[in-house]
DNA sequence: ACTGAAAAGTTCATTTC
DNA sequence: GAAATGAACTTTTCAGT
C-alpha cells in the first residue's frame, strides 16, 4: 500500500496531535470531515495507523526514575521471559533485538530502591546491564514519507 | 501534585485510545462529558498529559528496518550532537543515559543501505553500536498508580 | 470527495452539593 | 472546589450524488 499525500497530511497532523478532531484536521488539509473520516478508518483498517496514545509524565505520576535495561537471557530462558515481561507494570517498552543482548526494556522507577528490587527479579532470566535515562533529546518524531 | 482514582480511570482510557471522545470516557468513568474535558484539560495544564501521539507503522510507511544505535560520544562533540540528532528524519526517539555509551536513538530506516549511509553520519561524533529490533515485546504499556 | 440532515458530542453559564 | 444541568454551537455519521 502506498499513502498518498493527501493522507501523509492527515498523518502528520495526528502523529503529534491524536485528539484534533476530524473537522479541525479537514480545515487544515482542506477536505471535508467526513472525507477524513473516512481516510483514518482506511488506515486504521489497513494497519497504517497502529494506535492512539496519550503520554503521561512519569514524573508527576510519582516514578522519580526512568531507566534502559538491557537483558542477555541465559539458556531457555528468554522465552519465560518474553512471557513474564508483559506482567511487569515498571516496563512501558520492550524489543527483542541482535547482538550479545537479546532484550532492551525502558522502565519506569519510584526510586533507587525500587530499581534494586525490580533488577533482582529480572536476575532469574539473565544478566542485566542499567542504564539510568537522563533526558529525552527527541521525542516521538513524527514518520515522514520516504523520499 | 496527586492523581485522583477518577483521574487514573480517564489515563488508563487514554494511555490506549487517546482519540475516545469526552463523552465515552465519561460513560465509562461515571461523570459528565464537561467533568470529563475539565478533568483532562486540568491534566494538560499541569503537566500530567504530555501528548497525544499516533503511532504509524513504519513498515506500512516503507521503513523496512528498526534498529537502536548507541553513540559515545568523542571529546566536545556530545553538545554538538544533542543538536544536530534533532534534524534526523531517522530518529523517532533519543536519550541521554549514563554509562559508557550517552546516546541511546530508536532510528527507522529503508533498507541496510539507509543504515550503512546512516551510521556514516554518526561516525564524526562518535562511536556507534546497532542493533536491530526484532520485535517489539511490549508495547506503550500504560502508566499505573503508585501502590 | 461533497452535500445535507439527523444524531452525537462539546462548550459555557448557571445551579447544586 | 467539583460536578450536573440545559441551551447554543460544533462535530460526526450516514444517506444520496
Amino acid at each position: 500500500m502506498s499513502i498518498d499525500s493527501l493522507n501523509w497530511k492527515i498523518l502528520k497532523l495526528l502523529q503529534s496531535h491524536a485528539r484534533l478532531s476530524n473537522a479541525e484536521i479537514g480545515r487544515r488539509v482542506g477536505i471535508s470531515s467526513p472525507a477524513v473520516s473516512e481516510r483514518i478508518k482506511k488506515m486504521e483498517d489497513l494497519g497504517v495507523i497502529q494506535d492512539y496514545h496519550t503520554s503521561v509524565s512519569p514524573f508527576e505520576a510519582g516514578y522519580q526514575l526512568k531507566a534502559l535495561i538491557t537483558l542477555r537471557a541465559f539458556m531457555g530462558k528468554l522465552k519465560p521471559f518474553l512471557e513474564k515481561v508483559k506482567t511487569y507494570d515498571e516496563v512501558v517498552n520492550c524489543y527483542r533485538i541482535t547482538g550479545n543482548e537479546n532484550i532492551v526494556m525502558e522502565v519506569v522507577l519510584k526510586n533507587q530502591k525500587h530499581l534494586e528490587a525490580f533488577i533482582d527479579q529480572l536476575i532469574v532470566y539473565g544478566e542485566t546491564k542499567t542504564q539510568i535515562v537522563l533526558s529525552r533529546v527527541v521525542k516521538n518524531n513524527p514518520i515522514k514519507p520516504l523520499k
